[in-house]
DNA sequence: GATGCCCTTGCAACGGGTTGCGTAAAGCCG
DNA sequence: CGGCTTTACGCAACCCGTTGCAAGGGCATC
């Protein structure tokens, strides 16, 4: 079917060590044999099977991703960087869904299977188990979004959550609020965990009043919508931070809908600055998450682990900033 | 490193073959033989190498999932479908990112470095070209949201652009508008020229007053913002079928921006039916695309195409329906 | 013109499975 | 129990490149 080594090496009248060689950066060919190569192999249409190449050299240049959030915009700007990055590099993604799915085993045991030469976890939503399996098996992993700890089982690439949840807390107290909520992602999400921490720590710092706590059940629109409407029972609250722009696109809605005026009668504060968050329809107050950075930073890492797998893992944060909108009052 | 087939066989005191056939499903191997197989594999923690089992039967499991459009939410949804659909089958989506990439030597020639048993175009930006190169190199090809003809040169899933186009004419004039104009997206998307001609050629049929065209620069947000501005100085136009739903929103913020009142003033109508679109920002009436539908059917084609490769291209389409919300006046 | 060195090239083993073929063992029947 | 069919299993070649090793060839130097 497709034309082999073999054949490229009969037409050139060498041998296939040669054509081989032609095709491999920085190896030992003439350039009589390289262009006698070439022109064999532009005749025939040969190009080098990556398979048979992997088999040999025992690397793939195949790159695992896994990702369990196909619901919320802001991660098709993630893989839109992440195919990117990876392409440069002349890396492939091997896209893994895990929507749905709870075992680590049936997704280690796939990558396994196609001998990724390394995997990155992108995700806040699945516990470390998810990560930790991969290193466990040999695989060189970064987790993106995961959890800052000073001695982390895995490469950790991302923000300190806790750090924002304080600086959503200082910037609602410098916009005069007082009397607060943090409407969350679901609770079992350590991005979640962690802004909550800062947050309501910063809060009490403060002496402002109690933070009323809640949780939406996923990072989407609909949940932040649903999520929203027992707090607009409180009258008190003056202003929410939500777990992400996408929950508080949601909230904002919920709170349209019963007539509330923002940000005259409600603040809201968001966070990611997902492209829709400019949206004249929102204009949404958020705090930056500088995605950018850390994706081009998780592919470097994941990359370099390749060459030099034995690294002690170390977390990676970026800082993020807010951008004042229209959300919260003057 | 990883054990292999030959430690495996030893374990279990069988040869390389049985193990081989162990892991082959209907092939023929005694029950006995397959708990020997099985326990050493698990004590082992042996896992068969796709790579090496490729090269064998030269199928890799792998599927090349071409698309060129990474910024519109509504791609989100295609990945996530197009994800499961392909894991459900054994098969992994290989994600080539053609975002400002115009030559489809590149990507085919990777596309053949990894021996993809098929490719998915998943666009409807992108010249057919793309896709026929795929199939004058052998790949079996799909090319997802093309445009329809009756003797096509690839196979082809999607929608009639035509027919929808002459559906929102219909649904307008239903509506009682006679002054209106098409918003839509790049003029060299056969999706936007298909729309285009079906919407003029209905309403031209209808006797109303000629139809305005326009076309924003992208399938985006902004594109559909900034298009719709030159079109707001044309106090006549009394509702506008926009290219897909992210132009709509677009749109829809600038007239309001100029105090427009939706659907008092002017009357939108989108295409796609995004999650977005149902939000209460926008609430807005559109034309859904049977995107489950399509995407299943795609990969069902692609998959079938892989074991006889020969068949005659056709196209297949799929139809899409108005779904009433609250951007046209009654 | 002889010597020595380096660059280039081919040979052959190897990577980890699959599979056609031949044979041994097992099962079936009378 | 013998003869036949069927099933199970091992051997070895093969898939398509890569790479260590050794040998050949060219060039420069003396």
């Amino acid at each position: 079917m497709a034309p082999t080594i073999k054949e490229v090496a009969g037409l050139a009248g060498v041998s296939t060590s040669a054509v081989s060689r032609a095709f491999t950066e920085g190896a030992s060919v003439s350039a009589k044999t390289r262009q006698k190569v070439e022109a064999a192999a532009r005749a025939l249409g040969y190009v080098p099977s990556l398979i048979a190449r992997s088999l040999a050299t025992n690397r793939t240049k195949l790159i695992g991703l896994v990702a369990n959030n196909f619901q919320n915009p802001a991660f098709l700007e993630v893989f839109d960087l992440y195919t990117r990055a990876l392409q440069e590099r002349a890396l492939r993604p091997l896209l893994v869904n895990l929507t749905d799915v709870t075992d680590p085993a049936d997704s280690l045991r796939m990558l396994r299977q196609y001998c990724v030469d390394g995997v990155i976890v992108a995700t806040s939503t699945l516990p470390p188990v998810f990560a930790v399996a991969f290193r466990d098996a040999g695989i060189p992993v970064v987790h993106t979004f995961g959890r800052y700890s000073r001695r982390p089982k895995v490469h950790v690439v991302g923000i300190d959550n806790i750090a924002c949840g304080k600086l959503a807390a200082e910037t609602l107290l410098a916009h005069g609020y007082r009397s607060v909520a943090f409407l969350g992602g679901p609770q079992f999400a350590t991005s979640t965990q962690d802004r909550a921490t800062g947050f309501v720590r910063r809060m009490q710092a403060a002496g402002a009043g109690g933070v009323r706590l809640c949780y939406a059940e996923a990072y989407a629109y609909d949940a932040g919508r649903a999520a929203m409407v027992p707090l607009l029972a409180d009258k008190s609250i003056e202003a929410v931070f939500c777990g992400d722009d996408l929950i508080c696109m949601g909230a904002m809605d919920a709170a349209r809908h019963v007539g509330l005026r923002i940000p005259g009668d409600i603040g809201f504060l968001g966070f990611d600055d997902m492209a829709m968050a400019s949206w004249s329809a929102y204009n949404l107050s958020t705090i930056r998450q500088p995605i950018k950075d850390i994706i081009l930073e998780s592919v470097n890492l994941v990359v370099s682990l390749v060459d030099d797998p034995g690294r002690t893992p170390v977390s990676k944060l970026f800082p993020c900033a807010v951008v004042e909108r229209a959300t919260l009052r003057p």
